[in-house]
DNA sequence: ATAATAATTGAAAATGATTTTCATTAAGGA
DNA sequence: TCCTTAATGAAAATCATTTTCAATTATTAT
């Protein structure tokens, strides 16, 4: 854990926003799970610490810390509404079918068939999405 | 082009899927096309060519095709609702930010890549995504 | 500490995408 | 051609997300 969540409020009122009791619980709910959160489910968990937290007010933070960089969106064959804190530098995604367990890796391997690929198509490339899907140690043993 | 757009209909055919002008309409509307649509754009289209068409029966009719594995959903940051022709075998997919064509390309060097992530991460890898984003020759030049 | 201010809030309404329902139509095998 | 049943389009229902707005509250200046 490089950022430990103080660090993602500290973040939002660097960047002119305020802290509040709701922006508190979506932040809590939302870092260091390890799975992607819909805003529904972030809504549900986040509730639980604080009761009057409106569902709108999840998208709208979930929204900020997008922006921040903090979490990113996660996307699957079955919806691409899910979130998770975004990993430090440029990073790939490893996810569980199972359990639904996000986690990352790096793997810069790629700069060879990014260069290949170019000259082959003409293409310019500036940008890159890797993500693998299986099942993770526990969910297959 | 390997699959003409009549495979299409025939490959629904084979599978008890009745041909009607709607269905028609629909492929001759996606297939071939080098960006990907959404349903809404199929649907703008594809009444040039049949009329009465429905937007309903594109959502059911993309339903059944992304089912036989002729067109399938493609991811972007500004969303996932656009289908293209699946490519054949296993692809991957190279997009352009400017004009949004899209191509297909083949790289299975990611073997030794996704082996290595198992070894360390004890994941049982089962498939993998890949896309390029960048400018296509057209747009950068 | 207090007051002033401007951002933030939640509820409700609006929007947009997708799915379901249903009575009608039409494909395609007999 | 007839019959069965899948497929259709319209409308309604659903679900996710965004907008509006009046009330609240975090922060700044006093």
């Amino acid at each position: 854990m490089i950022t430990p969540s103080e660090t993602w409020l500290e973040q939002l009122h660097d960047n002119g926003y305020r802290i509040t009791a709701a922006r508190r619980a979506v932040v809590d709910t939302v870092f260091g799970s390890t799975h992607a959160l819909t805003p529904s489910e972030v809504f549900d968990t986040a509730r639980k610490k604080y009761r009057a937290l409106g569902l709108v007010t999840v998208y709208r933070t979930l929204e900020k810390l997008e922006e921040l960089h903090l979490i990113q969106r996660v996307h699957q064959p079955l919806g691409c509404q899910a979130f998770i804190s975004a990993g430090h530098g440029h990073q790939h995604l490893l996810l569980c079918q199972q359990c639904g367990q996000v986690e990352f890796f790096e793997g810069d391997d790629l700069d060879a068939l990014t260069k290949s690929i170019a000259r082959k198509t003409g293409y310019q490339i500036q940008e890159h999405w890797l993500q693998l899907f299986g099942l993770c140690a526990n969910c297959h043993s």
